[in-house]
DNA sequence: CGGTATGTTCGACCATGCTGAACAGCGGTC
DNA sequence: GACCGCTGTTCAGCATGGTCGAACATACCG
């Protein structure tokens, strides 16, 4: 592990996480370094781009160059590229919003978001991240992923979003079963109240989860009767169909229908 | 400059610029640097989340990290976020596409994208980015630049995209008169053929230009006889709009009317 | 099976990164 | 206007962390 870019890359991280900017003393305390450390590392991805001062206050903040590296992942995602124009079809078939995640850490993170067709005001939710425990998105990769990062992903703290959330390993290895066993997972109003979610992973050649597909939106319009089974099936159909576009190998991780 | 943070942000610029996964001897080979060099810096990257590898292949790409950073960037974007909603106003009032960007390096970067109400498939294009001389967005911003900074900016190659592209110093600077006379600046298929563009700069508190906005789209359309006047007034008044929001003195930059 | 090319590991060396101390500038208070 | 507190910035000495040559392990190809 090379610490200054290890420190670099953690000074990005907390420009990253909420406040739009900060100081260098600030910095300092929060990351455990001394002030000319962190000016020193602040100069440096300055000078890359990925960071710029604000000549009024003297505080930093995340530069352009992070989002030219984040749409340059998003444009050589295979996955996404992979997935987009079923995603399309697949929100104008059920009428509802479509998402494509990826785990990152403990999170999962929106790459692809297929608007309701004929909605009005959205929000675009792509680099947008949950917890991977709160959302189908990510119930639907660990369930596939090997018992040893499973068992990692599960020995992190389990925050509690609302009150539905499951914040128990037990818990949510229960889940996760029932997503291995049914191919689906569903999450009820665990990320946000009112809200739920139904999706499927996807693999890619080598029959391991790469990321997953999934509806989001009302828990009462999602979990109706009639609804919950034809999403479900449409959404796992879509995610095999991904998944061979990748390479998968046949069933490849799937459950067999 | 720190010396491995900048090598490891030039990785990062390596991993994002066309070729979606790279190796370490590539890598090497594009930076001049020892292959166990690249391979520590690519490691630590990797234990950020800035980086993933490929296991399959060994191969490098960007990681999921950098669209987080992407993400957060958007977020905490003033600009873009006092922009929003006059953009999308902007966009129904006029019936065309309309881009938010800022200047990044060289080039000017989209940070904000409003469809055109009512066009079928349409592709996002936040996070990319244009040379600046090549588009009404970068030559907006600049034409308000101090000096120092605009002959720092002509001294530096312009390239052609288009047979339509200014890329002698005397005559962007001819541009760059135009569109500070005018407080608005017009590019005619300089980016794209078929494709033109019309832009006014945002100002901030200190009175110095921080971004653009502006619309793109066929030239035929835009630069009409009896539009193009039109949709240079409601450009630049919308420009000054958000210059006011976000704090700009009267008249700061901008022409008066 | 041999050759080639890749990613990875190891350890010695020295160049770089780190930090305490000090300084410059700014805003607020009296 | 002087003083104080806090910030970002600069400097130089020192110790450590980063670099890279050499070697190795692995995979692929003919």
């Amino acid at each position: 592990m090379i610490q200054s870019v290890d420190r670099a890359a953690r000074i990005l991280h907390e420009l990253g996480s909420g406040s739009p900017s900060l100081g260098v003393t600030e910095l300092a305390s929060r990351l455990g370094l001394a002030k000319p450390t962190v000016h020193g590392l602040l100069r440096t991805l300055e000078q890359c781009g990925l960071v710029s001062q604000d000549i009024a206050t003297g505080r930093y903040a995340l530069g352009p160059g992070v989002l030219q590296l984040g749409n340059a992942y998003l444009a050589g995602s295979e996955l996404r590229a992979r997935s987009m124009l079923r995603a399309r079809a697949l929100a104008g078939q059920l009428d509802e919003v479509v998402w494509v995640g990826v785990l990152a850490e403990a999170e999962v993170m929106v790459v692809h978001h297929e608007f309701r067709p004929g909605d009005g005001v959205q929000i675009l939710e792509v680099g947008a991240t949950i917890p991977w425990h709160a959302s189908a998105l990510g119930q639907a990769i660990v369930a596939f992923l090997p018992d040893g990062e499973v068992d990692g992903l599960l020995s992190r703290p389990l925050r509690a979003l609302t009150g539905r959330t499951r914040t128990t390993p037990e818990a949510v290895r229960k889940a996760l079963a029932s997503a291995f066993d049914k191919g689906v997972a569903v999450e009820n109003q665990e990320a946000n109240v009112g809200d739920a979610g139904i999706a499927a992973p996807v693999f890619d050649h080598s029959g391991r989860p790469v990321g997953s597909i999934g509806v989001v939106g009302p828990a009462d319009r999602l979990l109706q009767r009639q609804s919950k089974p034809r999403l479900s099936r449409a959404v796992l159909d879509t995610a095999r169909a991904i998944s061979r576009d990748l390479g998968a190998p046949s069933h490849g991780g799937h459950r067999p229908s």
